[in-house]
DNA sequence: ACCCAGGGTCATA
DNA sequence: TATGACCATGGG
């Protein structure tokens, strides 16, 4: 790691922003449905994912009693479009059990954001991103939210080697962002819009960021 | 027919 | 710490 990473991100973050423009995530619209939301989207394309919650707001289970009152393999069926669903069933209650005795958003939101991530991950079935997914768009917390994409991206921007943790990336990027809530907000957003347009050859070019089929490269030109 | 998608857990070394 | 198997649907 280089003391030229953090202008590589800001670079990255205003080309992708330029040509993409604001991305107004997470695509919910309560926190509950934000949690619900990434459970489901865990290793599954975000389509499958909105069946899936379609079917639990018609079942009127978007919400924890709800939810919760539901047997097991109802809400498996419910959520089957996303993949997993037997997993993500015993998930989701977990994180929903949770939810609730905690005393839902009213009690939840006046915790602090490292106590709050602290009790995400005691969770069975939310891990590092899912937990970071939550804190940043349904607690509205400065917390960056590190995927396969943004790994893909950081070895095309050549600021990582190939075996950079999960915690050292995430606040490589905070300190990047300045800290910024609504900076973390767009440029998780904004490298899952560009998905698979970040290129991924096999292996990896050793000339990278610049190599010809590099769509990435190709929209910010002088990367 | 194959690969991939906005991961996480568990067993094993 | 670090791999590999497993979970499962839907789209390219």
């Amino acid at each position: 790691m280089t003391r030229r990473t953090r202008p590589h991100i800001r670079h990255a973050y205003r080309t992708l922003r330029a040509y993409h423009g604001p991305q107004y995530w997470w695509p919910a619209e309560t926190p509950f449905e934000v949690m619900v939301g990434a459970v489901l989207v865990q290793n599954t394309a975000w389509k499958n994912v909105e069946r899936a919650i379609a079917n639990l707001r018609e079942a009127k289970a978007l919400e924890a009693h709800a939810l919760l009152a539901l047997p097991e393999t109802s809400l498996a069926q419910l959520i089957r479009p996303a993949g997993y669903f037997n997993v993500k069933a015993k998930r989701l209650r977990h994180l929903v059990e949770w939810y609730r005795e905690q005393g839902g958003m009213d009690r939840l939101k006046y915790r602090a954001t490292a106590s709050l991530r602290e009790s995400l991950l005691a969770i069975h079935g939310v891990g590092r991103e899912t937990a970071d997914d939550i804190l940043l768009y349904a607690f509205h917390r400065p917390v960056f939210v590190v995927d396969a994409y943004t790994r893909r991206l950081y070895h095309r921007l050549g600021v990582m080697d190939g075996n950079e943790g999960y915690e050292s990336l995430r606040r490589l990027t905070e300190e990047a962002l300045s800290e910024s809530m609504p900076d973390m907000n767009e440029l998780h957003a904004l490298i899952v819009a560009h998905g698979k347009d970040i290129c991924r050859p096999r292996p990896l070019c050793s000339q990278c960021p610049l190599c010809a089929d590099c769509a990435y490269a190709n929209l910010a030109g002088d990367l």
